[in-house]
DNA sequence: CACTAATTATTAGTACACTAACAATTAGTG
DNA sequence: CACTAATTGTTAGTGTACTAATAATTAGTG
């Protein structure tokens, strides 16, 4: 018998909540496959920039991961005593930082490349599924970086 | 040219990627609305579960939330210096933590009816979509918890 | 009833993730 | 060229989020 407005503070019901579930039961499955590479997460999404393109600047790796630079200045630190990668500054350009492979960073793609289906395999879903399951998502992100309606309008 | 399992590794096509990348989009999206109530993101979920029910055991909030007790503790401490709500030990059993609403806290909800709206709003989904996202996160997080394919044992 | 096991919270330690403040460098402009 | 503005990273501070270790209490068992 509550009203409507009410029925949407369930908690069962809040997208934001399955959304936080979902996706650290998701970074959880990938967590002791990871460890084996001697990786967390958010270190493994750094490697998967720096094997499509290095050297890379933080900037450059920011933009991609959506990530704030001062987020990934302690990974690459720790990336960088694990031997993955080296960071120096850009010739030409002091400010920027040129984040490099090592042989070493650059050799673990090989095993990450047996990642993607086992974590799909754990999962139990076809590879249509989680195309779908990404559109999903990237729809909603889309959603996110839209501007906001007028009459809604940020404060200040 | 590459091969299929190498092609798995673009970031733009990780679905850890752009969960993660989804899940802090929207919380971020609440941001500014929940900071007007004085609550980050993971302390409204705790509110939620209160309202919901109160008095219930830290534990008991640990299960609705899929979280894990020492990630609750230190939220739950916050919420009590803001006076949101109180910590006690349940009475017959003094393992179990007894967090209660105040008035305060209880009175907060009425601010809280307009949050759902004005999220829903500013991503510009309807309640279908939104129904039809959680509905897929729901089925994800299933996923996670279904257990392992035997021929991809645990280590140990 | 004594002993062991299970339950429940907390604390310590590590690793994100954010904002704000700062520092260093480079670019742009008169 | 001097001055201002923009770019790029780092550090500090706050708040999660996890595992492991600990402590306190309760339940179960012979």
């Amino acid at each position: 018998m509550s009203t409507p407005a009410e029925d949407d503070l369930l908690l069962e019901r809040q997208l934001c909540f399955a959304l936080t579930v979902a996706s650290r039961s998701v970074v959880g499955i990938y967590k002791p496959v990871l460890e084996r590479m001697g990786l967390t997460h958010p270190q493994y999404l750094v490697m998967l920039a720096l094997w499509e393109r290095s050297p890379r600047s933080l900037k450059d790796i920011s933009d991609a991961l959506l990530h704030e630079p001062a987020t990934l200045s302690p990974i690459l630190r720790r990336l960088e005593e694990a031997g993955l990668l080296t960071r120096e500054r850009v010739p030409g350009n002091e400010r920027a930082l040129a984040v490099t492979l090592t042989d070493a960073g650059a050799a673990l793609r090989e095993q990450a490349t047996a990642v993607p289906g086992t974590i799909m395999e754990r999962l139990g879903l076809s590879r249509e599924e989680v195309a779908d399951l990404h559109a999903a998502m990237t729809g909603l992100i889309a959603a996110t970086q839209r501007p906001a309606p007028v009459h809604a309008a940020q404060p200040g």
